[in-house]
DNA sequence: ATTGACCTTAGACTGTACTCCAGGGTTTAT
DNA sequence: ATAAACCCTGGAGTACAGTCTAAGGTCAAT
């Protein structure tokens, strides 16, 4: 049974981060000692590797939390509910690609239509842009 | 002059927003009338009109705020000063579409990795990968 | 005269993911 | 014995960009 330090040491988070999990139900209570203290399991440490694991492929702690729900009941579900979950965050990902792609170029037509050059900017191509109403 | 919700309408945006803009510098307090109603002028609409043009193209408030700082000043200012600016943005851009391009490709990887099949997910693929150590 | 639409303010609330603090108790090492 | 390092709790603070509420004042029409 591992302490929060030495649990938070291990999965290269902070103590305030495993109570945070914990308080938002992705972490279950566990045990205590007699004075007080948390105390990790290994189930508790494979969780932990799991959020982690989730949280590198860009779930956010909400998703994390159905995905939780996913697994522990694994058994009753099907390998097409996971995968279908995984699906439909690749789809909101692709809209968030999509619209940082939007601004990218938006950008660098902005900054292509500008001569870059050492003049008062008084009538700058991209200050000039910027004020047009684009709706 | 404009009051508050006509403004609103005319900008597409609430009178929330407005007293949102104002309170944190991007707007200028302007005139009001005798019952204390704020009154926006040509340049104000302008100014509305400059900031929904930034945000279009992803710059967030503070950096519209300081985006309307080289604006005010823009005779003092080079074109070079505010491509530069611009240049600055593409690259934060940049970094994020890095990040989630990284974030598609992990989950893609998951996903095709899943038969997604009708057997129960017992030791589904997707759920076995979140599981390991990436560190 | 009164209803409804509009305006004012300060301040609280939303969601995301923590991080930090105060004010205590416990354990470990010297 | 005592200091350092660890643990506990509840609650506040951070950044972002608003949104909403309460409690009131004003204006136009009926």
């Amino acid at each position: 049974m591992l302490k929060i330090g030495e649990l938070a040491a291990l999965a290269s988070v902070s103590r305030d981060t495993l109570r945070f999990y914990e308080k938002h139900g992705l972490i279950k209570p566990g045990e205590r000692n007699d004075a007080g203290y948390r105390l990790y399991s290994e189930t508790d440490v494979h969780r932990i590797s799991f959020i982690m694991g989730a949280k590198e492929v860009g779930f956010t702690l909400n998703e994390i939390h159905q995905l939780l729900e996913l697994e522990v009941t694994k058994d009753e579900k099907s390998c097409h509910d996971i995968k279908q979950f995984v699906d439909a965050k690749i789809s909101i990902v692709n809209q968030r690609l999509a619209e940082i792609k939007r601004i990218k170029k938006s950008l660098q037509t902005l900054s292509s239509a500008c001569c870059g050059g050492d003049e008062p900017a008084t009538h700058c191509t991209i200050l000039e842009a910027l004020s047009e109403q684009t709706n």
